[in-house]
DNA sequence: ATATTTTAGTTGTCTATACAACTAGCGTCA
DNA sequence: TGACGCTAGTTGTATAGACAACTAAAATAT
């Protein structure tokens, strides 16, 4: 019978460090003790607390240089996680029906600005769609979006009733790379009107730039009704 | 002399998956071959393979389970870290200068609402600040601020002309946990006044929630003028 | 004094091995 | 048919040892 109330060896090291910081014995710019000091304070390998340490480096809390030694990490992060997933999933995960109103689905040529974001030597043609998304019947996100014909050919012939956008593309263009902002501003007349709320309700607005492989697959600009939907994160030693 | 074009064992196996991932060789939910596989594929040792899975695993590109195998994983991860630190540090690091306005400096006596937060048997007494930071004079966040007497004492005589308080309150009320929420949102009369922005104005809300030791530290409600301030993730294979 | 070399200490990587813990499927038995 | 046990395969953890790469300080030479 295995015991689980038993940590793990590096388990056991990294609870050790972390205690030490959460009661403020060892403080920002401080340093920790080597490894083959923690080798011996445990009994443990080198290895074991060798993957200890690499972990708490990865969780932000120390940073470590070759030749020198190991110090407590001077900022801590906050771990925001933000999935990149399809906001149908994360609407049927709560229970809830998902259905979308599709606004347009057409071939435009790129502006000069467009171009310039898809890497494109001349106005070539897009895609170019635009859906609300709802959530119960209540509309939780506006997407505009413009893909690259190159990333993903068959887009204007999808079912958008029964796949979305971003679950179309993952599947057609596996994602390599990813950017985003969000910030803060007033949703446009016509996307306060698919949200059924008024122009001067506060949004946040996320826009996101999808690479796959060689191309630059997508941008899209998800607007979100300010009180219908926030981030969340939690920092936690 | 060592060759730095020569990657570690480790980060070949991990550039293999990932490559196998961004061609869309392997599609979530495949499998992705066994450790003793992918040692033999490399000739290297199964520490090392099980080195690169684990940090894929941290990656959020795969998941494993024990016994049964490896996976690639359904959603990948934007890991969007967002700092915990010192506007101050954030500011200066620019290179421009960071200043305070203090609005208020106080003792008040809690409400049932914070000290639900705070964890309060009774409605005790918490300070209570609230300042506007600037960047070469431009206000850039307004900052109101709830703080635990137990954590932190000498919060009402500290000098937040030299000192802000995320900064005073790092040193003296280590961060063990921080929670926070961002949503859009418009600003109050005098936040908007505090701030130099019209009230139709939207802003980015956040609220934290900091956690030291026992004590509920801190729950500041932070707002900045949307249009001054974007939160910006990346995600890269 | 200054510059150079040496050295002790530290982290980075890798191996070969071992055993534990778990999963899934297969075969057996009732 | 169903319950049970067995087994091959997989991941999780841990060890002892080895060498490489780097840092910072001490020792040495100029």
């Amino acid at each position: 019978m295995a015991d689980p109330s038993v940590l793990p060896a590096y388990e056991r090291v990294k609870a050790f460090v972390k205690s030490q910081l959460s009661l403020g014995v060892w403080r920002p710019g401080d340093g920790v003790p080597s490894e083959a000091a923690l080798q011996q304070q445990f009994g443990v390998s080198r290895m074991t607390v060798n993957r200890a340490l690499r972990e708490l480096v990865v969780e932000g809390l120390v940073t470590r240089t070759q030749g020198s030694g190991t110090v407590v990490a001077q900022l801590h992060r906050i771990s925001s996680t933000l999935a990149f997933r399809d906001i149908h999933d994360e609407v049927t995960e709560r229970g809830h029906t998902h259905s979308t109103e599709l606004i347009a689905l057409e071939a435009v040529q790129a502006n000069p600005a467009l171009a310039q974001v898809f890497k494109l030597a001349s106005l070539a043609t897009l895609f170019h769609s635009v859906m609300v998304h709802c959530e119960d019947g209540l509309p939780i996100q506006w997407e505009d979006r413009h893909v690259n014909p190159a990333a993903a050919p068959g887009y204007l012939s999808a079912d958008f009733a029964s796949i979305t956008p971003t679950g179309y593309l993952l599947q057609h263009a596996p994602l390599t790379e990813a950017n985003y902002t969000i910030e803060a501003a007033l949703p446009s007349r016509p996307e306060a009107r698919g949200l059924g709320i008024k122009p001067s309700t506060p949004c946040l607005v996320m826009v996101r730039c999808t690479v796959s492989g060689p191309h630059v697959a997508s941008l899209a600009r998800l607007i979100y009704p300010g009180l219908r939907y926030s981030l969340r994160g939690q920092f936690q030693l």
